[in-house]
DNA sequence: CAGACATTCCATAGAACAATAGAATGATAG
DNA sequence: CTATCATTCTATTGTTCTATGGAATGTCTG
């Protein structure tokens, strides 16, 4: 075996760690924030034992990296590019297969009934942003907001949405955001929103993407970030 | 299972088809342009039958396309950002595994004894063909290059370089590219041509590279590269 | 239409992978 | 130092992937 197909191999190696739902759910929640095995089980609806095996598999591929806290180990992506990685793949799977877009139709099917309503592009936030014509809404677990949020984002986990409303403008269009394109927080609600007859619109993205192209983030101190880290 | 798994897992099974060192030879030949099955069999070292099979997985993820010509099923990337992908992944895969440094550095040991001459840059490419500065070698078999190639550049297939030395210039450094950065083609060629006396240094990329990068290329006209596509 | 050729389909055996449950390890708190 | 908790390791079983060889399909040539 020549070196060039022990090298493709090793790439292959790096695709393949790529090549199952559960490990991509667990990448996505990373491309969040690090965390802990719990915490990353839980969101990927896995028990931690199948969870902590998937994410040896990702960390002999080196797309994650663990490190110990305490009782904890905490996980997190080895590079920022992974979230283009993932995204690309995205954009390549949604253009060149039939079959994913009748799954982002379905993802998408509920909401949006008109389908007057477009989803909102990055260049579009940003000009909503800088003239202050938009109010930016971030629907994500606090957990994850505080390990990185958009600039000038008011977070208010989807769970509390009715609960939360006074921090909301009456006066401006809100745009919803959450953990990335296929992530369904922001169109929950973005439809529950409507009814209630705010003026409201889904960002196309997510965090994880806005933070990868290198837009400028926010996060809390470093100590609340810490202790968010635990489950 | 929801939408989303089912999204992510579809999504995996892209990420699947890019995970075996064949497929990902297989796509890094179709990256030079179009093939039929028994020439892509014999640059991946593979039976007919298999390459076939590899084939159809490649189709079942949407990533290439066949369409019959003759006796001959003529197969093509789908898109060419499968080429960023997989330049992506490279990427990711250099910079996080301790492996590939390992089978990289394994590839380039034998030329660059010395270490000093780096490759030649994009960037530094394009300024020294402006310029004039630099004279431009595709090592190519003849029929990739026909597919298409960089602009200006002089096609002597490695097997037949001793023979042609007379189309290279003695008075300007020349720059050597093939299939991309893990081909072994212009490694060799800069060797040899340097122990003939001649100022020769490697291109960093490749020609799929430059092309998905949005660069001009040059191609032979439709009736010869049909033809080529016939092995 | 027969023969040659390119490609695909099919069946099989062996290898790799995924989910599960239970045992083992490592770290903290009392 | 022991109890407890988070995580990893191990073994097992069922599933999926891969390579191979041979049969079947489709296309061209004479």
């Amino acid at each position: 075996m020549t070196s060039q197909q022990e090298l493709l191999d090793t790439l292959a190696g790096v695709a393949r760690a790529l090549g199952n739902g559960h490990r991509l759910a667990l990448l996505e929640r990373l491309a969040q924030g690090a965390a802990a095995v719990e915490t990353l089980a839980h969101t990927a609806d896995l028990t931690v034992g199948n969870a902590s095996q998937h994410l040896q598999h990702l960390r002999r591929a080196g797309l994650v990296t663990a490190q110990r806290d305490g009782k904890h180990m905490i996980y997190r992506l080895t590079d920022e590019r992974i979230v283009t990685l993932m995204a690309l793949l995205r954009q390549v799977a949604e253009t060149n297969l039939a079959e994913m877009e009748r799954l982002v139709g379905r993802l998408f099917a509920e909401d949006d009934a008109g389908g007057a309503l477009e989803a909102v592009t990055r260049e579009e936030l940003l000009a909503g942003l800088s003239t202050g014509k938009l109010a930016l809404l971030d629907v994500r677990p606090e957990e994850e907001f505080e390990a990185g949020h958009l600039p000038q984002a008011i977070n208010i986990p989807l769970e509390q949405l009715e609960d939360m409303l006074d921090r909301l403008p009456r006066d401006r269009e809100i745009v919803a955001y959450c953990r990335g394109p296929y992530c369904v927080l922001s169109h929950e609600a973005v439809q529950r929103l409507r009814q209630l007859g705010y003026r409201v619109r889904r960002f196309e993205e997510g965090y994880p993407e806005w933070k990868a192209a290198g837009l400028p983030v926010s996060a809390q101190p470093a100590a609340a970030t810490q202790a968010s880290l635990r489950p």
